[in-house]
DNA sequence: TGGAGGATACCGAACGGTCTGTTTTCTGCA
DNA sequence: TGCAGAAAACAGACCGTTCGGTATCCTCCA
C-alpha cells in the first residue's frame, strides 16, 4: 500500500461521494443529516461530532468553523441532489415531455424517503435573517440551475412560452416540497404532478 | 383601577389587535417580528424584550416561557393573516372564480411588504425536528383551514374537481410563498396566478 | 397602598471554539 | 521485512459568551 490511497480518497473525491468513510466525509454527511432533521440552529457541534464518531479538533482543523461547514453541506447537497434529480427525469430517455413528466414521480419516491426533510436551501434561508443575502443567494443559485435544465427541456417540447412554463413547474416543486415536509405525505407529488399536466397539456 | 379595563385589554382581545400597546401586545408583535425575520431558535429572549420594552420578568408573566411565547406568536399571527387573506379574496364580491382569481394578486401585495419574511409556519417547521409532530401539526391546522375556504370556492365555481383544484392552488400558494422568500421578488405571484387561469381555465 | 411593570443581578446549562496530550495510521529507509 | 518518525485523528478538559429562566428590589400611579 504505496503512496496511500486504497481506503483515503482526496478531498475533491470525498467531496462528491455520499458513503465517503473518512473523517471529513463521515462529519460532512453527520452535519447534513443533523442540519437537515433538526435545522442549523439547533445542531451543535457535539451532536455531529457524536454521530461522526470524529474528535472536536478533526472538525475544526478541516473546516475551521461551524460557518464554514454549512456552506460545505449545502454546496454537497446541492451538488448531490441535482445530480439525483437530473438523472432521474433524464433517465430512460424519451422526448422531453416525457422527461418533464418524470418530476413529480421522482419527488414523490423523495418525498417517502425515511430521511426526507424538506428542501436544505427553502429551510436554510427560512431560519435566518431574511433581510441579508447570504443564504438566499446560495439557495437562488441552487434554484437557477434546476430551473436551467427544466426550461431546457420545455424549450425543446416546445412549449409556447418555455420560460413562463419553467418558472410555474418550479412553484409546484416548491410547493410540493414544502407540502410534503409539513404533512409527510408523499401523495401531494401526484396533485402537482396533475396540474404539471394542465399547464403543458 | 376596578375590574381593570380602560387602557389595559383583555387577553382575548389583545390576542386579535395588532397595534395592541399593553405589555403584552408589545411582546407579541416584537417576537412576531423577530422570529419571523431572524428565525425562531436565532432570537434571543433579550432582543425580544428590547424591542417590545418590557422587562424579562413581564414577559414571564404573561407567558411563562419562550415556548409558550412561540405559540402564542404562531396563533395569533396565524388568525390574523387568515383573516386578512380570507377578507382579500372576498372582499369586492363577485362570483367564486372571481374571488379565487384575487388569491395571487393578495399575495403579491403581501409579497412587496417591507416586513414580509415568507410562511411563519412553514419556517417554523423548517427550523425544527421533522420526525416529531408538534409543529406540523400547527401548520396543517392553518393550511386546513385555509384550504377549507379555498375549497368551498371551487365547489360554488362548479368545478370538476374542487377537492383537486383546491388542493393543487395550496401547492402553488405555498410554492409562491416560498420562491418569494427566497428571491424577494413579488412578481412570482403573477407566475402562479397565470398556472392558476390555466387550472381552472 | 397595593399591584403592575421596570431594572438588574444572577443562575446553571449549552453554545462555538481552543488547547494539551495520547493513540492510531501511514511512510520511508535500512 | 521491520522499525523509527511523521502525520492524522481521537479524547476531553477548558475558555469566554450567550442562552432561557429566576429572584430581588424599585418605581409609578390609580
Amino acid at each position: 500500500m504505496r503512496k496511500s490511497s486504497a481506503k483515503r480518497k482526496s478531498a475533491a473525491a470525498a467531496s462528491r461521494a455520499g458513503d465517503d468513510e473518512s473523517a471529513r466525509g463521515r462529519l460532512l454527511s453527520a452535519a447534513t443529516h443533523l442540519f437537515c432533521k433538526d435545522g442549523i440552529n439547533a445542531t451543535g457541534i457535539d451532536a455531529i461530532i457524536n454521530e461522526a464518531g470524529t474528535a472536536k479538533t478533526t472538525l475544526y482543523k478541516l473546516f475551521g468553523s461551524k460557518t464554514n461547514l454549512v456552506h460545505a453541506v449545502l454546496e454537497s447537497e446541492g451538488k448531490q441532489w441535482r445530480e439525483w434529480f437530473i438523472g432521474a427525469i433524464e433517465a430512460g430517455g424519451g422526448d422531453a415531455e416525457k422527461k418533464l413528466s418524470r418530476i413529480f414521480p421522482a419527488l414523490k419516491s423523495w418525498f417517502g424517503e425515511e430521511r426526507f426533510y424538506g428542501c436544505p436551501f427553502i429551510n436554510a434561508v427560512a431560519e435566518h435573517d431574511k433581510d441579508q443575502k447570504q443564504f438566499r443567494n446560495i439557495a437562488m443559485k441552487h434554484k437557477k440551475v434546476v430551473l436551467a435544465h427544466i426550461e431546457r427541456l420545455a424549450t425543446e417540447m416546445g412549449a409556447a412560452e418555455p420560460e413562463v412554463l419553467a418558472h410555474q413547474l418550479a412553484l409546484l416543486i416548491d410547493g410540493a416540497i414544502v407540502a410534503a415536509m409539513v404533512s409527510r405525505n408523499p401523495g401531494v407529488a401526484d396533485m402537482a404532478g396533475l396540474a404539471a399536466c394542465s399547464l403543458f397539456g
